[in-house]
DNA sequence: ATCTGTAACATTATCGTTAATGTGAGCACG
DNA sequence: CGTGCTCACATTAACGATAATGTTACAGAT
């Protein structure tokens, strides 16, 4: 059964063949004090010859920290999660965490048992990628005395620490954008409904239109399906698209604001698809500028924020909490910028 | 200092709670036998109401099993690693696995620092895509007994377990394919060069033009530079690109046959920005048929293998060894197929 | 000659869980 | 009426590392 009896090399193994005490043995090679030189070098000479590598489970079990953070998001196969993951892995490095990364599927249900794992597991925090739902979870971590950070969506304010950046403004720079570049029948559109995101977008679309007086009967709110990503099957959900989007194109709509760039992809996809359209019929502006971490061959007008300073300071505000800190939840709003690449149709 | 002490609940103070001992609530909790169904229940009621979660850490220290794989790949925002990640994730918590993801960046010395990390804590097995120059890697999972899976490259035969498909076959229809469409001077394009891939593809490719009777003049090998997504700086790599390209199309060549999608999103990009020349002055066909999964808007032909079966049988191989299984290396070799969506050109 | 101090180690307890034994009460049976 | 057996628990010993104490030998002070 257990042929491979996984024999490491142990404190205790050091110890009997360096002929001290397991303690010396742990104190030779951290380099504490009270151990002759002598004895130090050869301890940490014979720990070297015997391959020696610390169990960090059994570290973990003493101290109480396994420097590990656990990572919930959507899942790996969005590039959105995928550069975030890549960002947040590098910052938890450099400060010496081991990230574990688990899906939830925006599914609270399958959100609240990966929060279960973290816990079990005994993660020093957590990076949550909040879903839609996502109170039980955030109730958990509370009762289990858990650090943790929401990123990306925050439900409620001083709820807890966030790193968010901001969406009104960016929904905002993406219509404006739009507009001028001589659009003025505008529609939004997208499958997501997610907490914050949602309500923020919109909120910073209607304020652009305000702003250059478009009436409400020249904006079209369209409630997509499939195009977010989630569905597998391209048939089912391309056509009611195709068929909204060729009649809202016959009224005169020009101008699409889609939710994020994953969905402005899918959109296109569709889009070039179709007989009838192409995806120059509308000027198209989305949220995420993922083409810049990713050099797609896509030329898609949208707006960005700094992933890297999102991992740093998620990673800041976990630790904070981690080191004991029990202030007033911390809330940072990271800017954003327009990047046009052409899709806006602007000529 | 540590305010936040997190006591949480543990066996001892359910123990404690109901007056039996630490022993007979393990066994409760677990369903063992030897306990009455009452003291059971009672048992299980109040680690409920204490809010009871298991230790993991402790757990893992004392059966020598994590239950955690480590996969090491090369990053996250490179979309091939993560929608590979992402089926693996699938796959290992299917078998009751959380995964560990560790990225190598593609450098040995990285990869190595990772396979110590996965060694000091103690994951049961890991997921290798090894970087090229993995062999010290490989040298020390033997050296540590760790059990270990080669996924997507496999330097040298016998040499471990190992997961890929069918390279040869693929690079062989993505070459055939391009000249069905009318493609008859053909380049190679590639700034990797990879450990077992690059050598079965270009053999793919080579054995695709002699089939085809396409003489040695009308081959081109071209290393690029730049177009893995490695570099930053944009205008640095395209430029000399461009100019080879632009050559080459002078020539008369006019099929490009690229190393992976990642790359010929690249070159395409490269391609739509230059004034000269359009991605449709050449046939291209490259690997990975990463659209199917993330519905871009590319019409980028491709050669794709099944994400979901290289990740069960990454799992079942690990499992297999982590099992004690001390037979032969097992290779699993994918079959490939070829996707057409027109950027090969054909009319 | 006794006391004190300290360098350099050793011992012991502990983290939370689980496997391997140990134990006492109650009951059946020859 | 003692033996054996089972039930239902308790006790003890790990897992590997580390913090908190103990211990010893020897140097120097008084």
């Amino acid at each position: 059964m257990q042929t491979n009896m996984k024999k490491r090399v142990t404190l205790q193994d050091i110890a009997e063949r360096t002929g001290v005490s397991v303690n010396t043995v742990s104190h030779a090679l951290r380099n504490k004090s009270d151990i002759s030189a002598e004895t130090c070098r050869r301890i940490q000479e014979t720990a070297r010859e015997m391959g020696y590598t610390g169990n960090q489970i059994a570290r973990s079990l003493r101290s109480g920290r396994t420097h590990i953070i656990a990572v919930i998001l959507g899942g790996l196969s969005n590039p959105f999660y995928g550069i975030m993951a890549d960002a947040i892995q590098d910052a938890a490095q450099y400060k010496g965490y081991t990230v574990m990364i688990m899906c939830s599927r925006e599914n609270p249900d399958l959100e609240l048992q990966m929060a279960e794992e973290a816990i079990a597991r005994c993660s020093d925090g957590v990076i949550l990628f909040p879903s839609t739902g996502c109170e039980k979870t955030i109730q958990r971590f509370r009762e289990a005395r858990m650090p943790f950070v929401l990123v990306a969506r925050l439900p409620g304010e001083g709820i807890a620490d966030g790193v968010v950046w901001d969406e009104t403004e960016g929904a905002y720079l993406a219509t404006r954008h739009l507009i001028e570049s001589g659009r003025r029948k505008l529609v939004y559109v997208s499958d997501y409904n997610i907490i914050y995101s949602t309500e923020h977008r919109m909120e910073g679309f209607r304020k652009a239109c305000d702003e250059a007086g478009i009436p409400e009967s020249d904006r079209c709110f369209l409630q997509s399906t499939g195009t977010s990503g989630s569905g597998d099957n391209e048939q089912k959900w391309m056509k009611p698209l195709l068929n909204s989007l060729t009649e809202l194109r016959q009224k005169g709509f020009n101008g699409l604001f889609v939710f994020c760039d994953v969905e402005a992809w899918h959109i296109m996809q569709a889009l070039d698809q179709s007989d009838e359209l192409s995806h120059n019929d509308f000027g198209i502006v989305s949220i995420d500028n993922l083409e810049s971490a990713l050099s797609f061959p896509v030329q898609l007008c949208s707006v960005g924020y700094s992933f890297k300073d999102i991992a740093a300071n998620s990673i800041r505000l976990l630790r904070k909490r981690i080191h004991g800190d029990t202030g007033a939840p911390e809330k940072v709003v990271l800017p954003v910028h327009l990047v046009c690449r052409g899709s806006c149709g602007n000529p």
